[in-house]
RNA sequence: GGGCGAUUAGCUCAGUUGGUAGAGCAGUUGAUUUACACUCAUCAGGUCGCAGGUUCGAGCCCUGCAUCGCCCACCA
């Protein structure tokens, strides 16, 4: 009879299993592929399989968004492994340059009452640094707490050295291009963070405002409405439809008019993209404050008045206006319209505010000198592997970011988000990178005089200073399949495992980071950074509402591990969950689940305890007709799981797992063996024990991609001659 | 305003090519010195949002409508 480890007699206490499972593994060294091939794991030859982990933000902690995406990948990585792939899971953290500053700068102002102009960049920036690692040291310890089987000797980070050399490289190569350019452009200031944002870092905010109809003076012949009265002083046009019968006759005339006693000289111009139908039908044009009128302005050559500056105050020479705030100038323009009889109408609209993600400040937009990347500008592709891009073609960020998805050379999960892809795409415009803070990668590129040098290092002679402005956080990220392979060196492991297999991530970030990885690989590389997007949605509370500090609903993806165990987390988060779908969780939900892992634990024991001195190496019996018939509904079974695997389909391979292993394993199977496992027919009992034991090996095997710790505790006590880990046995082939 | 998705049992959700509606939780009734009460069996519960269409056959395909949700744009 097999022996029975004392702990087995016991219910499953998945706490102290589980730190010490992670610890095996990581001494074993299986996470990391070019130890599984000396061991004689993996063959030299055999296919990579390859996923780059999302790096989690240094901000914080994880929440369950990052244990499902952690899971998801797990699930993907050791299956492949298990299936003898080549297997690279590489792990790493992102700066998040905006997030982490304003996260530190707003913890030192409320415990010190300092802002980041009192500490300096220098101080700051150690700041950031310590609370980055400590937040990294979390974050770190919280993915193994979850089974991550993560190969920690290649871990990454988005701020280090080796990056920064990638961030540069391409840099240089973008500018010498002609792709990455500096020019004044309207942008989106965040007057509360004192830096340009990217129009994805802005959230729309419903608010009540008032549109102002007015006339700019008595003689002046069309009025005109506006929710921003301050900006009007910037005003150098009105724009009408060339359509319009109402204001034909005054098209092309030139206007002076005192506009609350600012002189302003006003255009008039027919530009298509003015609705007749809205307010007046007549548009005043602000160049400077509005990326519309912005664009107008450059068809038609109107100039440039800026009213507003940094701080959202006015730069306008007048005593009443000056150095006011924005809404103080509203109203006092309202007034004076009003004591000038020019105001027409006032009326209550809902409207729609920029504010900035992070800060929450109201976006003010500016027209300031900025770093941008041309994404419509034709270059010349020297390189390409990507289909329907040819070497030596011209072509543009854009087109490549299109022909991958179009070509099927990357194919996204669920289907359906390509639609929302190529609609994103149709609208990008070109991609402000320069950032007005301190944590990031600075920008390359040196000044002296009039001089400018762009390039890895600084330029040799005195007097070059640095551009003091950092990279877009999202720059440095959609490097990271490549990056993190040692690229731009022709490293050995860029030649092995790029292109990545599947990019696993958060349906949210199609637009931030999954397309720009496509950019950046396609213009870098010449490649696709990956071949299969899987995209999942927002984990949620019973409620079905998101997860947020401010209603105090989080679940603590390691409070659940450690009242239920990583393992019941696990299967709770996929089983029900179908790709780019939201799901919820509840503590019920994870407890059945850790009921499911108990129930593995007691059949397994039931199991030990009734087989004899049968062990995984006992040669197959005659067995009789019946278990003929047990084991071919098993295959079905395995055949079933594996396709279901392979398709993605987790939630459907884990439901199936679930039912197999419970409902038809332990409730028909074992129960209709109990009398022959006593019986005195040897030939019925020797049939009856050998099934059993590789029925529940079997499901141990492919359970275990989904519950590594309690499978793997398991399958360490099953009966059989050489002792080895789970994580590295071979897939189940049908019997 | 434009796009995308959802609507299936009391709740949360599956349902891969069209072929007799499924699971978990909750509920009913019962069992039991049992591998396991973190158990087992049993029952109940659904005109698959509405209206049309295609088909021998529709939860699934097509059209329209309703409600909810998300994304994009931002009309000044």
């Amino acid at each position: 009879m097999a022996e029975i480890p004392e702990k087995l007699n016991k219910p499953y206490e998945p706490t102290s299993t589980e730190a010490r499972i992670y610890q095996l593994w990581e001494e074993s060294g299986f996470f990391n592929p070019e130890t599984c091939i000396e061991k004689g794991v993996t063959k030299p030859d055999a296919e990579p399989y390859t996923i780059v982990l999302p790096p989690p933000n240094v901000t914080g902690i994880l929440h369950m968004g990052h244990a499902l995406m952690i899971t998801t990948q797990d699930v993907m990585i050791r299956f492949a492994r298990m299936r003898g792939k080549r297997t690279l899971w590489l792990p790493g953290t992102d700066h998040a340059a905006i997030a982490t500053q304003s996260k530190v700068e707003k913890d030192i102002y409320k415990k010190e009452g300092k802002s980041r102009h009192d500490l300096g960049r220098e101080e700051l920036l150690r700041r950031i640094k310590q609370f980055a690692q400590e937040s990294h040291d979390t974050i770190v310890s919280q993915i193994k707490a979850f089974g991550a089987s993560c190969d920690w000797s290649r871990e990454a980070f988005t701020l280090d050295a080796a990056r920064n050399r990638a961030v540069n490289t391409v840099f240089k190569k973008m500018y010498d291009d002609g792709l990455i350019v500096r020019k004044h452009r309207i942008v989106n200031w965040d007057p509360k963070g004192q830096t340009t944002i990217s129009d994805d870092e802005i959230v729309y905010e419903e608010r009540k405002a008032i549109l102002y109809t007015f006339k700019y003076s008595k003689d002046f012949p069309i009025p005109i409405s506006t929710t921003r009265l301050e900006t009007k002083i910037g005003d150098t046009a009105v724009a009408v439809h060339p359509d319009d019968t109402r204001y034909q006759e005054f098209v092309g005339k030139d206007y002076h008019v005192v506009f609350c006693g600012v002189p302003l000289h006003i255009k008039i111009i027919a530009d298509k993209e003015v609705d007749p139908s809205f307010g007046t039908g007549a548009l005043g044009v602000t160049p400077a404050h509005s990326q519309i009128d912005w664009e107008m302005g450059e068809r038609h050559g109107l100039p440039v008045v800026q009213v507003i500056n940094e701080f959202a105050r006015m730069t306008v020479e007048n005593e009443h206006l000056r150095n006011k705030k924005t809404t103080e100038a509203r109203e006092i323009i309202a007034a004076w319209l009003r004591e000038e009889n020019l105001l027409i109408k006032e009326e209550e609209i809902p409207q729609n505010v920029s504010t900035a993600e992070r800060t929450g400040g109201i976006v003010e937009p500016l027209p300031k000198l900025q770093w941008w990347v041309a994404v419509n500008k034709p270059f010349n592709m020297n390189h390409s592997e990507i289909a329907g891009i040819a070497s030596g073609s011209q072509t543009t960020l854009k087109e490549i970011m299109k022909v991958t998805v179009a070509e099927n050379s990357i194919t996204i999960i669920p289907e359906h988000f390509e639609k929302t892809y190529f609609h994103w795409i149709e609208n990008l415009r070109d991609w402000c990178i320069s950032r007005q803070i301190w944590y990031g990668h600075r920008i390359p590129v040196w000044y002296r005089n009039d001089e400018l040098y762009c390039g890895l290092e600084a330029p040799t002679g005195d007097g070059w200073e640095q551009d003091q402005d950092t990279l877009d956080t999202w720059f440095s990220s959609s490097l990271w399949t490549f990056s993190t392979l040692g690229w731009p060196d022709a490293t050995k492991d860029l030649g092995i495992y790029h292109p990545t297999n599947v990019l696993e991530t958060g349906s949210e970030i199609l637009f931030f980071w999954v397309a720009r990885m496509i950019l950046m690989s396609g213009y870098a590389l010449g490649t696709v950074p990956f071949r299969t997007v899987y995209l999942h949605g927002t984990v949620r509370d019973a409620q079905g509402r998101k997860m947020s500090k401010s209603l105090g609903n989080g679940i603590d993806p390691i409070d659940i591990a450690q009242k239920f165990g990583a393992d019941a987390g696990r299967m709770a988060l996929l089983v029900g969950n179908t790709p780019g779908t939201d799901s919820r969780i509840s503590e019920d939900k994870v407890k059945a689940y850790k009921h499911f892992c108990n129930k593995i634990w007691n059949a397994t024991r039931f199991v030990l305890t009734n087989i004899g001195d049968t062990t995984l190496d006992t040669p197959r019996p005659a067995l009789t007709p019946r278990d003929e018939e047990i084991l071919t509904e098993l295959n079905t079974a395995t055949t079933s799981i594996t396709a279901h695997l392979e398709n993605f389909r987790f939630h459907l391979a884990g439901e199936e797992l679930y039912h197999y292993f419970w409902h038809t394993f332990a409730d028909i199977i074992i129960e209709e063996m109990k009398p022959r496992l006593s019986s005195d027919d040897e030939a019925s009992k020797k049939s009856a024990q050998w099934v059993l034991l590789h029925i529940l090996a079997t499901n141990i095997k492919m359970l275990h991609p989904f519950i590594p710790f309690i499978t793997e505790e398991l399958w360490s006590i099953l009966p059989r001659h050489e002792k080895s880990l789970l994580i590295i046995e071979p897939w189940p082939k049908p019997f």
